[in-house]
DNA sequence: AGCACGCCGACT
DNA sequence: GTCGGCGTGCTC
């Protein structure tokens, strides 16, 4: 008898869908889809297809139509690879405004919205022939590469070109594969594979009483097997699944039994996916109270919530702002069973509020950053997706993860720079997009800080957002005693010891001398240390940049920060050949140097950039510190982040004045929340701490306000310098960055990008100006700013500019000119 | 991003 | 001549 067909009943549309490549590209893509997919496609489920000649990507469907398009043919998708989308509604209309009020692709949010498992790329792989021919003449380089694949089977075209060590490689492939001699094939890499454990099963035959006891004594020959069998059905009696290493530990039978007895049928071996996330308590409990100021303002910003969207909830250290969030997020979670994202600081993430937090949430509580390693983020992101997690701790990188149902969104330390993504695109500020998404999902925002940004401030008291204020600290805990000292003074008296003032040393001889811990802080902006020549000054640079080297002790060479060169230090001055090269400049590692020749006994340790780059290396140094294993810590920003030590009484700020003399219109903002912060850590027991403030200018009003903790007279006088200068709030910036490897140029195209911007829109275009570091990585660098006043719509400014540089770039000239766009750029 | 194509300087 | 670097344009 003949099968028929069934798909003849059947109506079948042609289908096409338009695709977010995860690259930069400048619009999407469209697709055809094969009848036999037709059925699978959903917006927000992946996809794979082939994107140019070769590569094959995953790509996500943003829209499924059924006109074909107009100009080209499309190409077939050639896979669906989930289920169900991965990616919500919600989420792509998140998408879609980030990549208007940034000015970015779509590809570069999906870029940096996906955990790299979820977005697939292929890679060309290289394999020998099985039969090709031995005999036909090959160049050197066409040897190296057989010779390689005789070794390796495999190698992709990178490693043609490093094997090679050059950078045009195609014609050479290409010609192995005319002779006939390679194949090219491309290879998908799986980046997530779910953890397997391996569970123990008992045969349904032997949960009869009667076959069981028959195999007590058909096993009674084989006391091993018999050992596993009783430990597999005590642990039974617990009735959770039974695992392989649990079974073995719980028993005295080795690997072998249980083979035997799997082999006889007797136990089945099942492999489960696991989680790779470490479990939290189960049983969690929300036993404190709130104080009476607390409670106020918990009342206070549900209160607000009535009429605010969001509430910005200052609170001076100490005042137990984690509490109040606490009982929102539980308030919350018991009222509408929604999702709660708490976002920190990305090094907060890994200390002790996280924590706390997790104590009070247990098992509903998922931590998202970028310490973890790609498939626990996948892992993560299937249980925001699926509602499993319902409060979620994360760096700004968490606004992207699925909520189905948000309803509150904490920013602790809303001002925290690092809230800001600067390179590369999108720039987004993750506190001001998180307003957005709160407002897509209709949930409320709190915005937490002790020294809230001048912005969010500003927003507060003119009504845009709630305002709820907590001025007592917890428990009593006194304020730091607070000194400011003059080095310029302590120079002149000659009481300066290398860095470290009379007044200074004698706080660290004190605290010693009480067995507490101390934490000298430096900034590390323009304090690295660098290699000078004394005679005639010259000073090693960055052959690809236009910044000095600094010199890293631990490896004895010259480092670059911006793009990694890295090459031997110099004793002799390469420009004048006097050996009188000397370095200048302190780092933390020159600090760390000084104090140990003068404190020879004291335990010391560093926490900046370079002791902390391995995994652990942070979470090492807190430990250490915690554990009194240290006495004295120093230490760039990071020791102002969230670290609460108990025995910690002394803070020593070796220069304010590297922070204040920053060229920037926020640098007194951001000295002063630095400060705040710093000297905040000191003492936050019973016990009174001790600040100890080094600067040349003693005199300074800002130094003044940190020491009297007065943040309302540091506000005042910043907003009204702002509103002076038509500086944000007042205003709203996007900065350009013209970039080119030719120096003249770049000079000519950012000054007729200038003139025409300034055409456009007038005096509210500055620049083009050169910036601070004005070349890296061969490229050299000039920038414009936008500055538009309040009144100005925004949207539509983006609008023009986006068109203004379309045309810029068309012109034959500045085709190869590289423009980046920075919308807020702070 | 990654790849092809075309131009151009350098090298045997 | 040929090889390899580099700029430019395109990918549904």
């Amino acid at each position: 008898m003949e099968h028929f067909d069934l798909d003849i009943f059947t109506e079948r549309e042609t289908l096409f869908v338009e695709v977010v490549l995860p690259l930069s590209l400048a619009k999407n893509y469209t697709y055809r889809v094969p009848f036999d997919l037709n059925d699978q496609i959903e917006i927000g489920k992946r996809v794979v297809v082939q994107f140019g000649k070769h590569k094959i990507y995953t790509a996500l469907i943003r829209s499924i139509t059924q006109t074909p398009p107009q100009h080209y043919e499309a190409k077939y998708i050639i896979d669906v690879v989930d289920a169900s989308p991965v990616i919500t509604q919600t989420q792509l209309k998140f998408w879609s405004w980030m990549m208007q009020y940034y000015m970015c692709n779509e590809g570069d949010v999906m870029y940096a919205a996906l955990p790299a498992s979820l977005k697939l790329a292929s890679e060309t792989i290289l394999m020998l022939r099985a039969d090709f021919d031995e005999s036909i003449e090959c160049s050197e380089k066409e040897q190296i590469i057989i010779s390689a694949l005789k070794k390796q089977q495999k190698i992709t075209v990178n490693d043609v070109a490093k094997l090679l060590g050059q950078k045009t490689i195609y014609p050479i492939i290409n010609r192995l594969l005319e002779k006939e001699i390679i194949l090219v094939a491309e290879e998908v890499i799986q980046k997530y594979k779910p953890l397997l454990k391996s569970y123990i099963l008992l045969n349904d035959f032997y949960k009869e009483e009667e076959n069981l006891k028959q195999l007590f004594s058909v096993l009674e020959r084989a006391p091993k097997q018999l050992d596993a069998l009783l430990a597999y059905l005590k642990l039974n009696k617990l009735g959770l699944p039974i695992s392989k290493e649990q079974l073995l530990e719980e028993s005295n039978c080795g690997v072998g039994a249980l083979k035997a007895l799997t082999d006889k049928e007797i136990f089945a071996l099942v492999k489960k996916p696991i989680s790779r996330l470490v479990a939290n308590e189960d049983d969690f409990s929300i036993n404190f109270q709130l104080n009476a100021e607390q409670q106020s303002a918990f009342d206070n910003i549900n209160l607000l919530f009535n009429q605010k969207e969001v509430v910005l909830l200052h609170g001076v250290t100490a005042s137990g702002k984690t509490q109040v969030y606490i009982k929102l997020i539980e308030a919350i979670i018991a009222k509408t069973d929604g999702q709660v994202l708490f976002l920190l600081p990305e090094i907060a993430l890994t200390t002790q509020i996280v924590e706390r937090i997790k104590k009070y949430f247990g098992n509903t509580i998922g931590v998202y950053h970028s310490k973890f390693n790609n498939s626990e983020r996948v892992e993560i992101w299937n249980k925001v997706l699926n509602g499993t997690f319902k409060v979620i701790l994360g760096a700004r990188s968490a606004v992207f993860l699925p909520f189905q149902n948000l309803k509150l969104i904490v920013v602790d330390e809303e001002h925290e720079p690092s809230y800001k993504q600067y390179d590369p695109a999108p720039r987004y500020q993750a506190r001001d997009a998180a307003i957005y998404l709160g407002f897509l999902h209709q949930a409320k925002v709190v915005l937490g800080s002790a020294t809230p940004s001048l912005e969010s401030y500003y927003n507060a008291l003119s009504g845009k957002y709630g305002l709820v204020e907590m001025k007592s600290r917890f428990g009593g805990v006194q304020l730091p005693n607070q000194q400011v000292v003059s080095i310029a003074e302590e120079t002149k008296k000659k009481t300066m010891v290398s860095y470290f003032s009379s007044v200074l040393m004698k706080d660290i001889d004190l605290a010693l001398a009480k067995k507490e811990q101390i934490v000298l802080f430096q900034n590390r902006r323009g304090y690295a240390t660098i290699l000078i020549c004394a005679t005639c000054g010259y000073t090693p640079k960055c052959i690809n940049c236009d910044v000095s080297l600094t010199y890293h002790k631990s490896s004895g060479k010259l480092h670059c920060h911006y793009c990694g060169y890295q090459q031997s230090s110099v004793s002799v001055c390469p420009a004048c050949g006097s050996v009188h090269v000397e370095q200048k400049g302190f780092g933390t590692e020159r600090i760390e140097e000084e104090l140990k020749l003068l404190y020879p006994d004291v335990t010391i340790a560093r926490l900046d950039m370079d002791s902390t780059r391995t995994k652990n290396g942070l979470q090492q140094i807190l430990t250490d510190f915690q554990d009194k294993k240290t006495d004295i810590l120093i230490g760039t920003q990071m020791v102002a982040k969230g670290l609460d030590f108990d025995n910690l009484s002394l803070i020593g700020v070796i220069n304010a004045d590297t922070l204040l003399s920053f060229p920037d219109f926020r640098a007194y903002e951001r000295s002063f929340q630095l400060l705040a912060q710093v000297a905040g850590r000191a003492g936050r027991r019973a016990d009174q701490g001790n600040v100890c403030i080094q600067t040349y200018d003693a005199n300074n009003r800002i130094i003044k306000q940190v020491v009297e903790n007065d943040y309302i007279g540091m506000y005042n006088d910043e907003i009204l310098e702002r509103e002076k200068f038509s500086y944000p709030p007042f205003s709203r910036m996007i900065f350009l960055y013209i970039k080119h490897k030719d120096a003249n140029v770049l000079d000519r195209a950012a000054l007729s990008l200038a003139k025409t911007l300034k055409a456009k829109f007038g005096a509210r275009v500055l620049g083009p100006e050169q910036p601070l570091v004005s070349r890296v990585r061969n490229l050299y660098i000039k920038q414009i700013i936008i500055k538009a006043d309040k009144n100005t719509a925004i949207p539509k400014v983006k609008i023009a500019l986006k068109e203004t540089l379309l045309e810029f770039n068309a012109t034959k000239e500045f085709k190869s000119v590289y423009i980046q766009i920075d919308v807020d750029p702070y």
